[in-house]
DNA sequence: CGAGTGAGTTCCAAAAGCGAACTCGGCCAA
DNA sequence: TTGGCCGAGTTCGCTTTTGGAACTCACTCG
């Protein structure tokens, strides 16, 4: 097995699409309903020029889709495709995280469960063994033992480096 | 209401913390068992330096401690603090997303959850009603009708505007 | 006409990111 | 005792990205 280069794994991938600064603060305002460019503009804070890139790149990734809304000075607003609405619990984790340990720095969310016709309910992110159903903790997670990032450096590659430079 | 400046909200003060680049692989890392710097810049690929930054700001947050394992000459590795083990829905989050959504680039999360004595088994993270326990669907999610950052423009501020530097 | 709306663009300085090489203490093998 | 290796960083110099502010463009409203 070779370990050069990174761990290959989804939530790296995942990170390329959504990790950028402002990207998931997008989402965030399309979850709370928000689709206008200025409105996205002033709940974030995010610079106008930043923003049109963020777009173009969640557009690009299938996440967000440019819809138009109005004709004559043509008007576009952002959705969320099924792949955008998949991504409601990185954005509920977070907002939980936040609200658990950072809440000198933020409000409670005000987003909330439309529970039938009843009041609003407040949301919990869990995570579950999918086989068994219990709740996970950190340190009931395991590894494939011969994970060969785990171990120290050693075997960079199997064959003659590539030239170095 | 004064909706100058952007929407306070818990997951904007998660970002801060945890969404700068390479942050959430350094979790990532740490949940996998990586816990020495080495090992983490090989297995996340992030230049050294900017690993030293994320790291100090992790530390400095409360997510992360550093950890002195050897003494002769002094060396230290990272620990998830209990603030940084609450954070595990948020990569598993991404994780999640990611295999769904980009498989072509990357592989299967390799972690898994260890059940008693028997082999692990995969992850999953639900988003539930914290009240009536049922999961959640990003269209039966609901706002306060009175967000002020929802509607038009409007109101910048009430008074004369503070001025801004 | 003149002001306003809304979705962007353009400009440019300041900040952040990055790769590679270097440091520093100590260990180990020849 | 010399020379390499480990491991946790630092330093250097260059690119890339960011972010604030002002500007554009098509159109509506009073």
């Amino acid at each position: 097995m070779d370990t050069s280069g990174p761990r290959p794994c989804p939530a790296a991938a995942a990170l390329d699409v959504l990790g950028e600064r402002w990207s998931l603060l997008v989402l965030r305002e399309l979850f709370y309903g928000v689709h206008r460019f200025d409105g996205i503009v002033r709940a974030t804070g995010a610079p106008r020029n930043i923003l049109t890139n963020r777009l173009r790149g969640l557009e690009e990734a299938g996440v967000v889709r440019r819809v138009r809304y109005q004709d004559r000075p043509p008007r576009f607003e952002y959705r969320l495709t099924d792949a955008g609405q998949d991504a409601l619990p990185v954005v509920l984790s977070l907002l939980h995280w936040g609200e658990q340990h950072l809440s000198a720095r933020s409000t409670a969310p005000q987003i909330r469960h439309r529970h039938g016709d009843g009041r609003p309910h407040r949301l919990r992110v869990t995570t579950t063994c999918e086989t068994c159903g219990e709740p996970v903790a950190p340190d009931t997670l395991t590894m494939p033992k011969d994970d060969p990032w785990a171990g120290p450096a050693k075997s960079r590659s199997t064959g003659p480096a590539k030239s170095r430079s």
